[in-house]
DNA sequence: GTTGACCCTGTATCTGGGTACAGGGTTTAT
DNA sequence: ATAAACCCTGTACCCAGATACAGGGTCAAC
């Protein structure tokens, strides 16, 4: 099992065939070695590198962003304020989503709220308060 | 001001021209009348809709998803239980993004501790916590 | 020795939410 | 009366992150 086909490593990191492809277009992946008959040959340090990927999806890493992760990866002296900088400023980005989304789940809680609370006379609160201007 | 063209009803509620265009394709605003040379004519019901659209995107509503609140505006009689459902359901889907968001921030920060402690000897604990199955 | 399961490349398509541009017609101001 | 500033249509392009498909080559099994 220590060198493998597209499929193989698709199957083994759980993405799809041509997620490969892709990784390796984007300059995420390097072209891995080839067979006689041009068949690409992955090893191991390939499905390290894709659950690399994963795993800084997971956590909310754009693909560029995971790039920038990969070449401090590389040059490992020195790489680790880098890598913590970005890391915190990852979480920062996290941060001010979850604000926006805690504002939003208020705003829909008080929506609903109205509409529980209004009469049938009185039309939808939820429709009409989406006309006014500025409802954030 | 009553009866407008397509930059000023653009202006008026800060979209950009062609998104005017491109809502009136996706049947999210309906054709608007023409002038004699074939000028689209907007009215203030226009504005309004506009901003109903823009209003719902800020609360996290996807476009198909106001395309069916739009229509629930037309329907305005027993409309308020189909709306609050949907405003429900968007309640739900916005907290499960906040845990998410939540366990997110909490592996980054953990990361972030991790690094601070770390000596140089050892490597950047960012990079190397990246590697494993699962780091969520 | 042929069938089926792979692999290759290039290109197209998808979702979502737009934006841009070409090639033409119109309106407005000077 | 002509130039700027609009408008029209159709189509292409953008981002991100893939996924699909066509038309061909290869490999392993029976």
């Amino acid at each position: 099992m220590e060198i493998m086909t597209r499929s193989e490593l698709a199957r083994k990191c759980g993405v799809h065939i041509e997620t490969l492809r892709y990784y390796e277009t984007k300059k995420l992946m390097d072209s891995p070695k080839r067979s006689e008959s041009g068949y690409r040959l992955y090893t191991m340090a390939d499905a390290v590198k894709i659950r690399f990927i994963k795993n800084a999806q997971k956590l909310g890493f754009t693909l560029n962003e995971i790039s920038d992760l990969l070449k401090l990866r590389i040059y490992k002296e020195k790489s680790c304020d880098k890598a913590m900088v970005k890391a915190q400023e990852k979480l920062e980005d996290i941060e001010n989503k979850i604000k926006t989304l805690n504002i939003i789940k208020m705003a829909l809680k008080e929506l609903i709220k109205q509409c529980e609370e209004s009469t049938p006379t009185t039309g939808c609160p939820i429709l009409s308060k989406f006309e006014p201007k500025n409802i954030l």
